[in-house]
DNA sequence: GCGACAG
DNA sequence: ATCTTGTCGC
């Protein structure tokens, strides 16, 4: 793996963060697709898995998986870098393109606003979400015990996204902008595919699917 | 210098 | 992120 030089990948992030489209340039949603990344500290493979969704059944249509070794450690900040290489590839090999993605990670709720999603979303210039399930910057109100329940996340005075009561006395998921939507309908679909579960099916499904995945490539 | 820190 | 058993609750 080389040690890459931060002050270079950084410029990369301000011009993807300069590209992306905050506002809604979609068109219908009959396919939503998941994404994740699976790998272990033990290991130097990321594998990832995108998984492609029928709206409104949520029933799998289609699968891909990519596993690759990674260019990069993982270091806070820089995921893209380490994760968008090996979604890309399966993205490609996917037989059916989705007309949204889910991210599990970040994605204007991020230093620079270039979190996976966004990097992701962007370099393939497809709509994207980014579902988090920890914070990564921002502060935000106290959130109301009520599932459903949700506050805007601020980061130096702008507001970077929601952070969403999606289950009862669950810790709530972020929810953040990829590429090519708003902030209201990235959280439309978060809401309409959780399901009574903290997750979303879309990221949901791609995290056991990358499982899957990298248990294949072991095998 | 100190604290924070997606996956 | 992954490693893991039991345990609590609907």
């Amino acid at each position: 793996m080389t040690l890459p030089d931060l002050s270079v990948l950084r410029e990369e992030q301000r011009d993807l963060a300069a590209r992306t489209v905050r506002e809604d340039a979609l068109g219908e949603v009959r396919l939503i697709g998941g994404v994740d990344i699976s790998a272990s500290r033990f290991e130097q493979e990321v594998h990832a898995a995108i998984v492609v969704l029928e709206w409104p059944s949520l029933t799998e249509v289609a699968r891909a998986g990519a596993s690759q070794v990674a260019r990069m450690p993982y270091i806070t900040g820089f995921l893209g870098f380490r994760e968008v290489p090996a979604a890309v590839s399966a993205w490609h090999d996917l037989p059916v393109k989705p007309d949204l993605l889910m991210v599990d990670g970040q994605g204007l709720e991020h230093p620079r606003r270039c979190g996976v999603a966004t990097h992701l979303g962007v370099t393939l210039d497809v709509p994207a979400i980014g579902v988090a399930k920890s914070r990564l910057c921002g502060t935000w109100p106290e959130l109301p015990e009520p599932v459903d329940s949700a506050v805007p996340i601020t980061d130096r005075g702008e507001v970077v996204g929601m952070l969403l009561r999606s289950r009862l006395r669950a810790k709530p998921i972020h929810i953040s902008i990829g590429h090519r939507i708003s902030l209201d309908t990235a959280m439309r679909w978060v809401r309409a595919t959780l399901r009574g579960r903290r997750l979303p099916e879309p990221t949901r499904r791609a995290h056991d699917a990358a499982s899957v995945v990298r248990k294949a490539f072991l095998a």
